[in-house]
DNA sequence: GTCTATACGGCGATAGAC
DNA sequence: GTCTATCGCCGTATAGAC
């Protein structure tokens, strides 16, 4: 990697600063600087502030959510595919703990854009885990339960401790190797937490 | 309600216009039309933007940990504490939209004074309910489990729903009143979850 | 103490020279 | 493709009228 094309360039900055210091926080002049360029040629590459911070996010989620909703699609168990997705969720967030309250701030300014992106509509409608959900509570195999509650529970339970993680860290007893064996333990947890709901 | 102070008369202005576009796209010269002031009248009364932004969410923050935090003193059982927790806490953040986003920008800009200002601190130490959890595992009336945890599972299945409400709110066949619907199924079902996570 | 007018510096963005 | 110069908007600060 000797040679970075001046788009990578900005957009390897950008990426740092935008998830050390958020959207409003980071200018486009510290974007300029860190990829040491002029801050012109930022929208010479990308239109806009928000337009390079959509390219960055895009990017992020053809990785992130991508490789999370295929686990959703796999044909194996509701057990073992809550384990797999809880186990993989946990460890993608703790190498990158910043990424929730930056999609989070992303949510709240872009909801729509959000939604479209992981295709949230077909996963609570098509997706292969609702349907199992669907199919094995008609067996009677697991209690009935709606979709849409089950995978906001997992993925609260989940994702809820990186956001509060700050907080958390500001506790007097807790470090960064206490919480990564706190998100360890709930790797355990979850899919129990989740499985006793429905086992009947 | 005839007259109104002008300072009176600049809340309220901001807080519709903060609710309804949040807090970046909201201008201090929309907030001074929206008052029908003069621009200037908002730094002599707040001196700034941010800091009537503090103002108007300390209002609507100061009901908000006490009085879920005296619940959790409250001398009566484990699962009627989570019950009456998670019921008041859904109606608090029914009534109080804004409050996510003012705990997870707190959240991110000074993490040690919102762990401070509820006292997360000594709730997990000395608290009652975490009392209550030692003393009935030890008893073999429950199975044993760390208190952080059971506190952090109760929190995040009744706060992330809010969170991710602007997201939900954009899918076809979810409008508000069926996301209210959606947590009122959820004041009884996390109850559930919590109890069925510890009973032996 | 209240309020107005206005100015200042920082920001995102753009036009145009090279 | 890259840079300089500059524009228009924003949050904020200040001087001074009433």
């Amino acid at each position: 990697m000797e040679k970075q094309s001046t788009e990578e360039k900005i957009k390897a900055a950008a990426r740092k600063l935008f998830i050390e210091k958020g959207f409003a926080a980071t200018k486009t002049r510290d974007i300029a600087e860190e990829a040491d360029i002029n801050i012109a040629l930022m929208n010479y590459y990308f239109k806009s502030k928000e337009k390079l911070f959509d390219a960055i996010l895009e990017e992020a989620f053809q990785y992130f959510p991508g490789k999370l909703i295929s686990i959703l699609e796999e044909e194996i168990s509701i057990e073992e595919k809550v384990t797999k997705f809880v186990t993989t969720h946990s460890e993608m967030l703790k190498s990158n703990p910043l990424v929730p309250i930056f999609v989070l701030s992303e949510l709240r300014n872009n909801p729509q854009k959000f939604v479209e992106k992981i295709g949230m509509h077909e996963i609570l409608t098509d997706g292969v885990l609702v349907n199992q959900l669907r199919e094995e509570s008609a067996k009677g195999n697991i209690k009935k339960i709606s979709p849409i509650h089950f995978l906001i529970n997992m993925i609260s339970l989940t994702v809820f401790p990186f956001i509060i993680q700050p907080a958390l860290l500001t506790l007097e007893n807790l470090n960064t190797d206490i919480f990564n064996n706190l998100i360890d333990e709930r790797k355990q947890m979850i899919p129990e937490i989740l499985m006793n709901q429905i086992r009947i």
